[in-house]
RNA sequence: GCUGAAGUAGCUCAGCGGUAGAGCAGCGGUUUCGUAAACCGCAGGUCGUGGGUUCAAAUCCCACCUUCAGCUCCA
């Protein structure tokens, strides 16, 4: 028998006979090892620790710690569920189900039957029993027609159709007790490794993710190794809908979505309007210091600015229907850019006005579909802290490290670290969605990676992400409920310059072509403030917070001096309160620990003595007397600085 | 837009064929109090909308609207 050499993760090595598997190997190391393991990752690729290697590998044995053992983990758990189902609703046929980020999915076409609460109950009961089995997972591997053949006889039309793609391939089943799946792998040993399970929830889900296809029934669900986890997982998804933006919004009074106005129109109230002049205010300043100018467009335009633009014919379907006016089109804006561009064009600009960076809070309309609107994070109407940069081509590169640093700025000065960096490119075989010459793409996604790279953006890059008219930088982040959305983006546009046709004379006298950079560090007000609300459970740094301080009177012997604490904080320019209320101190303490306030500043007998204030801080309780100037100065400092901590 | 679930007082929810309920919030009074809920009282609802079944509908049926989850879409 000949020896194959395999490496370990640690960079060891050790000889082992030719075919050996994961498993044995992992029993070779130690016991606890072979009953903890789910998978083995063999050169980069994870597969069953039941297969054979057969040459010279490097390996490692994954884990329900590793990614890739969760993949295996969740991937056997969809069969699970796939077997439970395929006992209770005979006659099941199956659409895909595979591992996602947290737990897996199997679609299922039931024909008539519509899934409902006591089915999942029974699914679920049913997989404990089959887990209770350990059965093994099994690999088979079949000729291509074998499998048609299989599928054609149990009437799967889901599974022919994926067939179709793999044709003249090998197929692998794979089959754990009485039910077998076409299925690429990897599994885990068997069944009886899955001991927690809670299946979440039940919607529809189009064939192949396409909306002209049937729509199946997809069941999500969830798997641990210990009830445990299970548990501790269930309990974090209570504590993210706490955090959820639409429910503290309601708490915090910070914003209103009310059918009355209409679904996707937010009516910010007075709280949310302080936090997001805040962060409006900072970027306007931000942005002075570099050198934006600011303007004012209005909210509708000729339509004929957009046909010009792009923007109508290929974005007709999400965009508001025109309004009609003495014979002329209007069109909700659904950009801002033609507006921008009108007032670059308005007048002649010489090589040495560029670059010419207009902003504009900018709001925006737009059709979305019912069902997408979510909160402030999918709406019809927001506001875009929005930029057009219009410079030479020699600019270019260092005008999108200035932007990409901007945005850097804000993110950090927000404490955002969970984001990603998305380089969002062109799909090149789907070139009639995108306008502009070839020549004009290649330059402008190869000064985007460059850019990139320069600023060493830590990104990822994404075929077919790309707006219409040029790639992007797109600044991801995810929201309480794990779900990723964009923020910031920087794009650069070579496409609508010259359906504008905008120019600038260069210092040879000619007619030259400027390069549009559209750039938004927050991307739209409303998602950002609905991302921003979730990052921080509505507990927001100082100098956003809707109320800063508030002053508590024991009783109202001490309301003279309360009075003259809160004048003092406000004439200084801190957003306090007052709460004179015929109330209780503890009362009064609960009722502005549920609203999230920072400070309270409790003033009796003692504190009026010594002309202190008693500082009860959000969370953490009483802090003690504090001189009323020093903690005033404190706070300024607090506010002023941006501090992520009180 | 599609599939499913849900809409009862400002908020959280109970009631699920027999004249609309609770707690909190609000208002009036009593209480003047030291770090997460004092006490008494008052007021508050075309039970999402419209239609139907029934002697009788918040409750059963149908349609629509809105919200939620997922899908699709997302400049």
């Amino acid at each position: 028998m000949n020896k194959i050499k395999i490496t370990f993760p640690d960079g060891n090595t050790k000889e082992f006979e030719q075919g050996v598997t994961g498993l044995q190997i992992a029993e070779s190391i130690s016991k606890g090892l072979a009953k903890e393991a789910l998978a083995v990752e063999v050169n980069g690729e994870i597969r069953d620790l039941s297969r054979a290697i057969t040459s010279d590998s490097s390996i490692k044995i994954l884990k329900w710690a590793d990614d890739g053992g969760k993949y295996a983990y969740w991937h056997s758990s969809a069969h699970l569920m796939a077997a439970a189902t395929e006992e209770l609703f005979p006659g099941v046929k199956f659409g895909i189900g595979p591992p996602v980020e947290t737990g897996y999915y199997y679609d299922l076409d039931l024909g008539e039957h519509t899934l409902v609460a006591e089915d999942l109950q029974k699914i679920e009961d049913r997989m404990r029993e089959l887990a209770a089995k350990d059965d093994p997972y099994i690999r088979e591997e079949k000729p291509w027609e074998d499998a048609v053949a299989y599928f054609k006889k149990k009437g799967d039309q889901y599974k022919l159709e994926l067939l179709e793609e793999l044709k003249g391939q090998t197929i692998s089943f794979y089959h754990s007790g009485k039910f077998t799946d076409l299925c690429y792998g990897p599994h885990i040993p068997s069944t009886g490794r899955i001991k927690a399970i809670k299946l979440l929830s039940v919607a529809g889900a189009y064939w192949r993710g396409n909306e002209k296809n049937k729509m199946l029934q997809r069941i999500y669900g969830a798997t641990f190794p210990t009830q445990k986890e299970l548990d501790e997982y269930l309990f974090r998804l209570e504590e993210a809908k706490r955090r959820d933006h639409r429910k503290l919004g309601q708490e915090l009074e910070l914003f209103l979505l009310t059918p009355k106005v209409g679904g996707g129109l937010p009516l910010w109230l007075p709280k949310g309007t302080i936090v997001r002049e805040s962060l409006e205010g900072f970027l306007k300043e931000e942005q002075r210091k570099r050198g934006y100018k600011p303007v004012v467009t209005p909210h509708i335009g000729n339509i004929n600015l957009y046909k010009t633009s792009g923007h109508y014919p290929y974005y007709k379907d999400s965009q508001f229907t025109p309004l009609k006016v003495e014979n002329e089109e209007y069109l909700l804006k659904p950009m801002n850019c033609p507006h921008h561009f009108q007032i670059y064009a308005a007048k002649p600009h010489s090589y040495r006005d560029l670059p010419i960076r207009l902003s504009e809070f900018g709001t925006v309309y737009r059709y979305e579909q019912s069902g997408e609107l979510n909160g402030l994070i999918r709406v019809r109407s927001f506001t875009v802290d929005d930029s057009h940069m219009f410079v030479r081509q020699d600019q270019l590169k260092g005008e999108l490290c200035d932007v990409i640093d901007l945005i850097q700025l804000v993110f950090s000065t927000l404490g955002f670290k969970d984001f990603k960096t998305r380089l969002s490119f062109r799909d090149p075989k789907n070139k009639e969605k995108y306008g502009g010459e070839d020549q004009m793409w290649e330059m402008s996604e190869k000064d985007i990676k460059e850019a990139a790279d320069l600023m060493k953006l830590n990104y990822y890059i994404a075929i077919g992400e790309a707006a219409f008219y040029g790639p992007k930088i797109d600044f991801m982040v995810r929201d309480a409920l794990g779900r990723t959305w964009q923020l910031g983006t920087v794009q650069v546009d070579y496409v609508m310059p010259q359906r504008f046709d905008l120019e600038y004379t260069g210092a040879d006298g000619q007619k030259h072509r400027p390069v549009v950079i559209h750039r938004a560090p927050f991307g739209s007000m409303e998602r950002f403030m609905g991302v921003l609300i979730e990052h921080f459970a509505g507990e927001f740094p100082l100098w956003l917070a809707p109320i800063q301080a508030v002053v508590l009177p024991i009783t109202d012997v001490h309301l003279e001096y309360a009075k003259q604490v809160f004048k003092e904080f406000e004439a200084s320019g801190v957003r306090v309160e007052l709460d004179d209320r015929n109330e209780k101190i503890g009362y009064k303490i609960r009722d502005w620990e549920t609203k999230k306030v920072a400070y309270m500043l409790v003033v009796g007998d003692k504190e009026k003595e010594n002309g202190t204030v008693a500082v009860r801080q959000h969370k953490k309780g009483d802090l003690g007397q504090i001189k009323k100037e020093a903690f005033l100065a404190q706070v300024l400092n607090t506010i002023k600085t941006k501090s992520l901590t009180l």
